[in-house]
DNA sequence: ACAAAATGTTAGGCTTGCCTTACAATTTTT
DNA sequence: AAAAATTGTAAGGCAAGCCTAACATTTTGT
């Protein structure tokens, strides 16, 4: 499976959300949600369809493709253990869990975050 | 303070180590220990140096200023922690504890670090 | 329907950080 | 002390990712 940069896993993420939520999603709502220019999604949509990961052409709607679908959750699933840890076990705020876990999932190792996610269901297990 | 990048703090890194050590540090050290070329160790120890954490000139020796110094132990103390969080409560290798470390020591909040300094006081205690 | 507003795209530019190649300086060998 | 090898630097290039400005397309409001 061909890799993606920290930037369009970014991306990736955004969009999965989106569809999840079944909202159509547009350019200018990545923009916002990643605080970056219309013009810097374009170009990221453009790679992500070259890559395979999106469907999508000029002013056309934007779609994930099964490859896409995979990636994303796998992003997805990571990001909300590792939200859960800095929220649930370290205590941090919503906002700040949420800000490490968009950093952090782009350079855990497979690894490290499956311990990760062992510690957090044996915290899970111990406390019933 | 003037804030780094990731990869500025890196050569930084690498640099206090060695002043650590005492061995006199020299660029080709600075190239196998990040896996990088000559040249691009040249352009790093230039714009150290333009910001004010180490003293280099042209062919000369490498030494790191007291601001330096202190950026620099900010960043490994950061570094060693977070090792031995994954090396001693996740279980992880040495190796990959370190490579995980290098990457998150660079993206973690401030809060967030001393939220895993903390959690690794309490188990120390409670294994007592 | 059509003007106005919003959104999407393109073109051109910038920074960071890396590279290779060629040359300069230093160090080591003999 | 030269020659040879190593190390450091400069120049020029490249990719990723961002930007702004101008233009194209679509959507909205009346």
């Amino acid at each position: 499976m061909e890799k993606l940069t920290a930037s369009l896993e970014d991306y990736l993420e955004v969009i999965s959300n989106y569809v999840d939520s079944e909202r159509n999603i547009r350019a200018i709502d990545i923009s916002k949600e990643l605080n970056v220019s219309r013009a810097s999604v374009t170009e990221a949509l453009k790679k992500l369809a070259l890559k395979g990961f999106i469907n999508y052409g000029r002013y056309d709607v934007i779609s994930l493709t099964d490859s896409g679908k995979k990636i994303a959750q796998d992003i997805v699933s990571k990001h909300n253990i590792l939200q859960s840890f800095f929220e649930n076990v370290l205590g941090l705020s919503e906002n700040e869990a949420s800000e490490n876990a968009c950093k952090i999932e782009h350079v855990i190792t497979e690894n490290a975050f499956n311990k990760i996610s062992e510690f957090m269901n044996r915290e899970c297990n111990e406390s019933i």
